[in-house]
RNA sequence: GGGCAAGUGGUGGAAUGGCAUACACGAUGGACUUAAAAUCCAUUGGUCGCAAGAUCGUGAGGGUUCGACUCCCUCCUUGCCCACCA
């Protein structure tokens, strides 16, 4: 009988659904297990990286339930956001249905894969239900004033028509459609997750089984740093300019300062000057450029002098005041004091409009000279020009010099943050609506709690244009105000879908719980997610904001934990010629083709064998070949079982499950696969019987679970291979009788020799100076050292 | 510009201080077959050599060490993330 992986699979799929195989139930008295992958997106079809993603938490997982662990391996679909609308455009229809559509789709292609998930505990983040929870948790940071409205100068983008965080900018364009990013000014809402960022950066030090990288790169995203902020006052006037560097040790060489075109003083100042023309024209076209199109490293640095002047606190030097586009009014308070020699941006914008320069730090051993640099000098040195602290290496006079002007009242030590509040109001209609009414008496008023969800009209008018689609829907927009009952209007922004995904893995430990977003029991059982696989794409926001709701549930005394996620892995990308499969580049290779033509088994195998999961993956279909090949190989072996296993084949088997337990655990698939194929090798020279087949099947199982369950049952087994337990391996039977000793003279391999493992290191030495090859290499010569490494090798040197 | 990875046969990769290239793909040869496919077996880093063997070899150069793909320094290349963050 020969394998059929088209037969087999399907009938394996349903078995484990109608078995409800895979269902998690709290039980305290066993060790509970939550293996979390990042939940898709419902675009309708799976593509590879999704392949690999589940597939890499699949195999974990079903190797921790075999390892006797009480596991929860949870599904959903983050089924919000943009893509829907634009489909509904498209394709004349409607976003829910569509969606639903494209879950239902999905689903199916994930269930071919043999995916090892409770769909029992599947959640929608479209389904109120879900968002019903979201408004409640925005309601509650509402209430402790994390949520509030602001209005302020945001990325827009003008082909999708909504408001992009920073965050979502990439390379001047919008993440989704990168349409070039404009300026807009608009009422939003904010959730102050600045609030906790000593929280999120000082509990990065918990998550010790996290990828460095990711660390790093959080850590970089909040980035505390130190400085002074320092008070400039403008010449012959009271105002006051403040300013802050990080770099105060340069304060004695800074020769001008620089505003931001938007900065409050700038119209300011140039008031009456002759100056003021030039400069209201600059201000105005500066204003109308986006922060991330001045931002671009090719944009000449422009600016216009104000006509005014700023009293350097340090030296009451009288300097200029400039505008110019490469300071933003975002970052620090606006305006910077600009030391060309010692600042790169700062060098180039005096050289392009002839400011004075001055240096006060040079290197240890050698003189600087203005004239003869050719860029910034930004590395350490030595005070100069500095008044009494000359001749201090810059370190110590940046403490120094910030003390001192703390002391004197014209600086103040400071704590920067790089890390701003969240913005996630959207003018869009497939999100969550956020639960505001606007009264003309009682202004902005949370709507009551009892009465959410506050449902999304199914038939809003879109076409893409024209702001928010809610607001087109009277019966939604007009309500009355909660507090006192007259004609109010609700909020028509929706919810960015980054709320919905930083708390979806709390919900899956009770998605039917209608009390509180998820039951605070289940929850304490369930939670942290004891591993979490996912792309590295994701290494900064998503995994940032679930961090931070996750302290504010531990403020609401919902849960106890501090971090959501105990151990991460960030999956590489999946390649195909050197490049990321892509549509725009055509070189997609679509998963539910290849399982039609090998099986999920094989694709699953194959994903998994050819790379190790952090690293990128690339595509090759003839490798895919090999590895139908592979378990086509695994198949025949039921034809030729043998009565009795012999020594040395028992061995290899116990080897390979102490080698597969250990690369499994540690997420080395790839080497675990090839220790299986070395079994199989002996298996096919030796023979083997049938228990140790079905524990070579057992081992299998995680990988390629449909030809496992149906080997296990053609040999009559009434269990099936998913209620089976880990093999376990004997260290006796793995003990080496003998081992093989490696002779090197002078580090080089001479010789080689089979030794009894117990034998004593004189002796070993002695058998390796008796060898032919080492007295034909050693020449006579005396050994000066011997080196014995235990059951390895000899060194000797001569 | 900053940060983080990575660089090993024709290819994907293995080895984290101790026999470089496990395992696989591909290639070549053989067995089976009327034949092909499938399958099974063997060979497969370079150079020299009939062979035994020698010698070179993990991006480049240096260092530490009895011994370096592995640790340190300098450089090169590629990828990813971030970026007028003061």
């Amino acid at each position: 009988m020969d394998y059929t992986p088209n037969t087999i699979e399907p009938k394996w799929q349903k078995y484990w659904q109608d078995n409800a195989s895979f269902k998690a139930s709290m039980d305290s008295s066993r060790k509970k297990f939550y293996c979390l992958e990042m939940f898709p997106y419902p675009s309708g079809k799976i593509h590879m990286g999704h392949v690999r993603n589940y597939t890499i938490g699949d195999v974990y997982s079903r190797f921790k339930s075999l390892s006797g662990f009480n596991v929860m391996h949870p599904m959903g679909f983050d089924a919000f956001g943009q893509p829907a609308e634009n489909a509904a455009i498209k394709h004349n229809t409607k976003p829910d249905i569509w969606t639903r559509r494209c879950i239902d789709a999905m689903k199916e292609e994930l269930k071919k894969m043999g995916l090892s998930y409770d769909w029992d505990r599947e959640v929608s983040t479209c389904d109120s239900t879900y968002y019903k929870w979201n408004q409640w948790i925005f309601l509650k940071m509402f209430e402790k004033g994390l949520a509030y409205k602001k209005a302020s100068s945001v990325n827009w983008c003008p082909a999708c028509e909504t408001t992009l965080a920073n965050e979502e900018v990439i390379d001047g364009g919008c993440w989704r459609c990168h349409t070039e990013v404009i300026q807009k000014d608009l009422d939003q809402w904010y959730l102050k997750i600045t609030d906790y960022k000593e929280r999120l950066l000082e509990d990065l030090n918990k998550l010790s089984e996290w990828p460095s990288r990711v660390i790093t790169m959080q850590t970089n995203w909040i980035n505390k740093s130190k400085g002074v902020e320092i008070f400039f006052k403008v010449k012959d006037t009271d105002t006051i300019i403040p300013v802050f560097t990080t770099r105060v040790d340069t304060i004695f060489g800074a020769t001008y300062i620089v505003l931001a075109a938007e900065h409050p003083l700038a119209k300011e100042l140039i008031k009456g000057k002759a100056e003021e023309p030039k400069a209201q024209e600059f201000i105005k076209a500066t204003i109308a450029k986006s922060s991330v199109v001045r931002s671009k490293e090719d944009i000449k640095k422009e600016g216009v002098f104000t006509g005014s002047f700023a009293i350097n606190p340090v030296n009451n030097e009288a300097i200029p005041i400039w505008i110019a586009d490469y300071v933003l009014m975002e970052y620090g308070t606006g305006a910077i004091m600009a030391v060309p020699t010692h600042d790169q941006r700062d060098f180039l914008f005096a050289k392009e409009h002839n400011l004075p320069m001055r240096v006060v730090i040079k290197p240890q051993d050698k003189a600087l000279v203005v004239e003869d640099m050719q860029e910034a000098y930004t590395s350490g040195g030595v005070q100069v020009n500095s008044g009494e602290f000359d001749g201090l290496d810059n370190e110590t006079a940046k403490e120094k010099i910030a003390s001192w002007m703390e002391d004197k009242g014209i600086g103040k030590i400071q704590e920067h943050w790089r890390l701003r509040d969240w913005l996630i109001s959207r003018q869009r209609y497939w999100g969550t609506p956020i639960p505001i009414v606007y009264c003309d008496n009682c202004g902005i008023v949370p709507v009551e709690s009892d009465n959410l969800p506050v449902e999304l009209p199914k038939d809003a008018p879109f076409t893409g244009e024209g702001g928010s689609p809610l607001g087109k829907v009277a019966e939604f927009v007009n309500v009355p105000c909660p507090k006192c009952g007259e004609p109010s209007r609700r909020e028509t922004d929706t919810m960015a879908t980054f709320f919905d995904s930083s708390w979806y893995f709390l919900r899956f430990t009770s998605p039917l719980c209608n009390d509180l977003p998820f039951d605070k029991e289940q929850a304490k059982y369930w939670m942290g997610v004891d591993q979490y696989i996912g792309g590295i794409e994701h290494a900064i926001l998503h995994l940032l904001y679930s961090r931070f709701f996750t302290k504010f549930f531990k403020d609401l005394g919902l849960i106890e934990l501090d971090e959501p996620f105990k151990k991460l892995l960030t999956q590489g990308m999946v390649l195909k010629d050197g490049e990321v499969m892509s549509k725009s580049k055509g070189n997609v290779v679509d998963p539910d083709s290849v399982i039609k033509k090998y099986g999920a088994d094989s694709l699953r195998l194959f994903i998994l064998f050819a790379a190790p999961p952090e690293v990128e993956l690339e595509w090759d279909d003839r490798a895919i070949e090999g590895a139908f090949k592979f378990l086509n190989r695994v198949w025949r072996i039921k034809d030729n079982l043998i009565e009795k296993l012999d020594s040395n084949t028992e061995k290899a088997l116990h080897k390979a499950i102490q080698k597969v337990t250990q690369d499994y655990e540690s997420f080395k698939f790839n080497t675990a696969i090839a220790s299986l194929m070395e079994l199989v090798n002996v298996i096919y020279k030796t023979g083997i019987d049938k228990n140790g087949y079905l524990k070579l099947l057992v081992l299998l199982s995680p990988i390629a679970p449909h030809m496992s369950e149906e080997l296990n049952s053609l040999l009559g087994e009434k269990d099936a291979i998913t209620k089976k337990a880990w093999p376990q391996f004997d260290k006796e039977k793995i003990k080496e009788e003998t081992v093989n000793i490696v002779i090197q003279v002078n580090g080089k391999v001479r010789a080689n020799i089979e030794v009894d493992s117990s034998i004593t290191e004189e002796d070993l030495k002695q058998l390796a100076l008796g060898n032919d090859n080492v007295i034909k290499w050693t020449l006579n010569k005396p050994a000066k050292k011997i080196i014995v490494v235990k059951n390895k090798l000899v060194n000797i040197v001569v």
